[in-house]
RNA sequence: GCCCGGGUGGUGGAACUGGUAUACACGCAAGACUUAAAAUUUUGUGGCCUAUGGCCAUGCGGGUUCGAUUCCCGCCCCGGGCACCA
């Protein structure tokens, strides 16, 4: 007998398959497309990985299986080769990165290849390849035209070893993903990708994929899509007292003004106003007490409107807010009539306002504002002297305004005070009741505001409290059991809107507190706290309570001033956070939760409202190892931007137009982002540098090449600058799968017709390491480019699946410095490929994690030797329980390679050969039959023995054989239960019916013995498995 | 805390739709071959007992059923995802 060779077999038939391109793929119309694909490996020194052999030789059984029933079969690889551990080890070798890739990839290509995967190699592609970054920077610039890639100055998650600025998601337990090292926030400018555009439908389109249940939760979650209710509540700087003024028209009637002084006192928040026809609702209210007691007003209006009273006259102004940024320069004034002192603003442009031309530019060039704001256009203007000249916009007579829900008086106020408007997100508006106190966010943006116009008492506190937040590390935000801290905004009151909506009740003020337990990235950055109904309020509330009685002796507090909590449900606890009926909810009282959500809802005027936790994706990184972006920056072209005959007006844009360019000379990113254009001679190569670590402050290395940085603009020609930051690690693997349909192309990523015949993709297979981002990411890129008609399926993939992770001998995860890793060349040396993956497919459940045990290997090389000794034990002759047997096989192993139970496919085949060699004959066609499915595990013993059989033409090449309709054994084993316990068993005819069976069964001496001289009170009989006699 | 998985021999793990629990493989033990070892091969291998028979075992406790690893209720433990997400 031969003797079974591995290394000669395995390397022969490799040889083979290469030579005759035995796999690579062309398009043919004639055959139904089937796309496999796995996720390419990231370059690291390390090679390939036990993990990696794991998903990559399921999906080369399902695509050799496919190729057998008929399938064109594409199944391609690559290298994902830009990223960290290239870099750093540029950075400690000095050896140039493009180099350590030449060398990373050939040493994979060799391993892949020695596991006999029937990868198409002519389409093989590499992330770093300046031809196909190209494309990824192309793919970019189209993000960026659309207006999809925006600069945006915010904190992010710097990690203090890499020396890098982390995406959200690389921040796993507030340390680094990669280094494990600490993170702290840094403002720095960062180039954002708007997924969040996208986030209802990728949440929405899971239904579409056939992705693995627990894969599409994951999404999900991290997308985190919740729907509530954005309910407003009016803030006051100054406390109104419960000692309030009569309402002047609680019923909501309109009313005209015609008496300006007791407009001025009773306008409240939430009043309408009615001007020349138009509706307008109040977004913020100031009020000015002057010294004479008289007070004059400043309403900001929907719209975009403001209206500011003329102190002189019986009428007010009505202006247009400015929505585009100015430049401000800031001084201050004295206004000469009065002894105020005015916050005083220059605004360089001055020329839209109701679309008139206000002023000539020479003369008067200034305007002034007496809010804060700095996005309005003032109200008045002054030449030179600084001397008032006229004020702006359109002057209205006070008797032609009409006024919905004059309600509150302000008359007892001690100063000017300005009521304003803060939205809250919840997602139980039937607490709405409760709510005691308001809490913001400390980096809300309302609190800048109200610390610079002073109408927070405290704000040497208020500012302590902020800048201890920003100094905290998400860690330390995110520890577990954390007392919850804050402030209160001393001087500011908020007005419970279902209160003020339901009139005169007692809990009209609450007060409001910044807290760094609710977060500004999340929904309006500002909550409604409600301690009896959620466990967060609660312990907030606990803990201020608890602080004030410390305090209570020095501070003078009274109990007036602690938060009471409200129950609006009906429970015996003082924390509910379930449903159940409304109490002290005046009108709703009774209700359901369920109902008052929406009713209540109604009658505060709430907004429905979905959010997400799913933020915008940080798109550049301060490393030289990643795709340049493919960005300039010229001045010039800023100047020419910030011309407003280029912008835009909010008015004239088209409808649902957020896909098209809307100007001729900027494209939408150009004007988005002002001084940066693009550059379309692609590819945008990286640079050689001497040194490749990031510099400290944070810029890349990229940024010391003054050659490279300093260029000319490319559409004005004037000196301009390369972005010097590139792309993050995830740019490369968000459309690869793309490229390899068409890898050659240099006219086009891809070619549309080619796409049309590939995608989508059929099978994805990958770690589950990737099931949230990677797969976000990319089903973001592929929407994208199927919104813009680049690609043909708006999902890239049909089905997704993960396998699950190898572990160490002792159960632990493979590491170096735990010595348990696994080295594949040792395996394939000794054991050999067919044998390794024949294990790895056999070691459990595909989508599990499980550890390794070499010893296991030895196993699958002693099931090869059996099945290669079978080649002595061929007839010619059929065998009918060979024959049946071997065809439950072949149904069992086709339906569980379907289900990816490889594990039990090769132990059903192991039973089989098991079976014939007990019987020790088995027909050559049998036989051959059997290679046939065992072909796509073990490609190289089968592709030998096959050939040994007399065949010419390759395994791989062949049909996959068909089952038949199972035939019933004419034989039969029959289960005799008493009782449900088993008391014997015989084997009978499969055509004797139930009363003979029965009949055998009670002739049993065994069953009779049991049954004794109990009545028989029926049978059960489960057709050609068992009969359960019931005695009892 | 919420949402997914999972818990079966010494080990990895089987068991379709409620119908013979422990397939297959590793390991272990004994035998054969061998001077010997490795390799190979044969047999055995859940536990317990008063052993040709019987009882108990699928994380724990209940329930439904003729019959439950499978379905229901209540717990415990392990792994993963999300997480002051309002």
């Amino acid at each position: 007998m031969k003797k079974y060779d591995h290394k000669k077999i395995e390397k022969k038939h490799q040889q083979n398959w290469e030579k005759d391109g035995a796999y690579n793929t062309k398009e043919d119309k004639n055959k139904q497309k089937y796309y496999c694909l796995v996720e390419f490996p990231y370059a690291s020194g390390e090679g390939l990985h036990v993990g990696h052999v794991r998903g990559y030789t399921a999906l080369d059984i399902i695509a050799r299986k496919k190729r057998m029933e008929g399938f064109n079969v594409l199944y391609p690889i690559g290298l994902d080769a830009f990223g960290l551990p290239t870099e750093n080890y540029a950075i400690k070798t000095g050896i140039n990165p493009k180099i350590i890739i030449r060398d990373i990839a050939n040493t994979f290509r060799r391993q892949l290849k020695s596991l006999g995967f029937s990868f198409d190699w002519s389409r093989e592609i590499n992330t770093s390849d300046p031809e196909y970054y190209k494309w990824t920077q192309w793919i970019f610039l189209q993000f960026f035209k659309h207006g999809f890639a925006y600069k945006k100055k915010m904190p992010i998650n710097w990690c203090v070893d890499c020396k890098i600025g982390l995406a959200n998601e690389e921040v796993i337990n507030g340390v680094c993903e990669r280094c494990g090292g600490q993170v702290e926030k840094k403002e720095k400018e960062q180039w954002m990708l708007a997924i969040t555009k996208y986030a209802d439908r990728l949440y929405d389109d899971l239904d579409k994929t056939e992705f693995l249940e627990k894969i599409k939760v994951q999404q999900r979650n991290w997308i985190g899509r919740s729907s509530g209710v954005l309910i407003s509540f009016a803030l006051a700087t100054t406390q109104i007292g419960a000692d309030k003024k009569p309402q002047i028209n609680a019923d909501g009637k309109i009313v005209l003004i015609t008496n300006v002084q007791e407009f001025r006192e009773n306008v409240n928040i939430d009043s309408k106003l009615k001007i020349e026809g138009r509706e307008f609702s109040i977004k913020e209210l100031i009020k000015f007490k002057l010294d004479d007691g008289s007070f004059y007003l400043k309403l900001f209006l929907s719209g975009g409107y403001v209206l500011a009273d003329d102190l002189n006259s019986n009428s007010f102004i009505l202006v247009k807010e400015k929505d585009t940024n100015l430049k401000i320069e800031e001084d201050d004034i004295t206004f000469e009539n009065k002894k105020y002192s005015f916050s005083y603003k220059a605004h360089a442009i001055a020329e839209e306002v109701f679309g008139e031309e206000i002023f000539k530019k020479g003369e008067s060039e200034t305007f002034w504002d007496y809010t804060s704001g700095n996005n309005y256009l003032s109200l008045g203007i002054v030449d030179k002297n600084k001397k008032r000249l006229d004020f702006l916009g359109k002057t209205i007579k006070a008797d032609k305004i009409e006024v919905t829900n004059l309600r509150e008086s302000a008359s007892n106020l001690r100063s000017s005070a300005t009521f304003t408007k803060v939205n809250v997100f919840t997602t139980r508006p039937d607490t709405l009741f409760g709510a005691t106190y308001l809490v913001l966010a400390p980096e809300h943006e309302l609190i800048r505001k109200m610390l610079d116009d002073r109408s927070i008492e405290n704000k040497k506190e208020v500012e302590k409290y902020i800048s201890e937040t920003a100094k905290k590390k998400d860690i330390d935000r995110m520890a577990e059991n954390k007392i919850k801290t804050g402030v209160e905004l001393k001087g500011i009151k908020a007005i419970n809107p279902a209160y003020r909506q339901a009139g005169p009740l007692n809990k009209k003020e609450i007060p409001v507190f910044i807290a760094d337990y609710v977060l500004d990235s999340y929904g309006t950055g500002a909550i409604m706290a409600v301690p009896a109904h959620d466990e967060r309020d609660y312990a907030f509330a606990s803990q201020i309570n608890a602080d004030n009685k410390t305090q209570m002796g020095a501070d003078n507090k009274t109990s007036a001033d602690r938060i009471e909590i409200i129950k609006v449900i009906e429970s015996d606890q003082n924390l509910y956070t379930g449903y159940g009926k409304l109490i002290n909810s005046g009108k709703f009282n009774g209700m359901e939760s369920e109902k008052a959500m929406k009713e209540i809802t109604k009658f505060v005027g709430g907004e429905l409202k979905t959010i997400y936790s799913l933020r915008d994706w940080i798109f550049s990184r301060q490393r030289y190892w990643g795709e340049p972006i493919p960005l300039v920056f010229c001045n010039e072209c800023k100047k020419r931007v910030g011309n407003s005959k280029f912008q835009i007006p909010n008015s004239k844009k088209i409808p649902n137009s957020k896909l098209q360019i809307q100007n001729q000379e900027f494209n939408k990113g150009e004007l988005l982002n002002p001084g940066w254009v693009i550059d379309e001679k692609l590819p945008f190569e990286l640079p050689d540098v001497k040194k490749y670590e990031p510099t400290d402050t944070g810029e890349s290395p990229l940024a010391s090449v003054k050659k490279w940085v300093n260029v000319k603009c490319p559409k004005c020609g004037a000196d301009a600058k390369r972005e010097t930051d590139t792309m993050p690690n995830w740019a490369g693997s968000s459309w690869y799968w793309l490229r390899y349909i068409d890898s050659k192309n240099d006219k086009e990523f891809a070619s549309m017709d080619k796409l049309k015949y590939w995608t989508p993709v059929d099978w994805y297979n990958g770690g589950m390491e990737h099931t949230t981002l990677h797969l976000l990411y990319s089903r973001f890129w592929h929407k994208f480019l199927f919104d813009i008609g680049l690609v043909p399926t708006d999902e890239p993939y049909i089905k997704r699946t993960s396998h699950g992770m190898i572990l160490g001998e002792g159960g632990e995860k493979m590491s170096k410095s735990k010595g348990n890793v696994i080295n594949p060349d040792d395996i394939i040396e000794k054991f050999g490929a067919d044998s390794f993956r024949l294990y790895e497919m056999f070691m459990g459940p595909f989508d599990q994690h499980t550890s390794w045990n070499t010893n296991g290997v030895v196993g699958m090389i002693r099931f090869i030797e059996k099945v290669y000794g079978l080649l002595e034990k061929l007839t010619n002759n059929e065998s009918e329980d060979v024959d049946n047997f071997l065809n439950k096989t072949i149904k069992k192993v086709e339906e569980d390679i379907e289900n990816m139970k490889f594990n039990t496919a090769i132990s059903s085949m192991m039973v089989f050969v098991n079976f014939v060699y007990n019987k020790n004959k088995i027909s050559k066609n049998n036989y051959k039959k059997f290679l046939k499915i065992l072909s796509p595990f073990a490609p190289h013993v089968t592709e030998e023995l096959w050939l040994e059989t007399g065949e010419k033409e390759s395994i791989h090449k062949t049909k996959w054989p068909e089952y038949d309709k199972i035939k019933e054994d004419k034989n039969l084993t029959i289960v005799v239960q008493v009782n449900g316990k088993i008391r014997d068993k015989f084997i009978i005819d499969s055509n004797l019916d139930e009363s003979q069976i029965k009949d055998k069964a009670l002739s049993s001496g065994i069953v009779l013995r049991w049954i004794g001289d109990k009545e028989i009170k029926k049978t059960i009989y489960v057709r050609g498995k068992l009969i359960n006699i019931v005695t009892i």
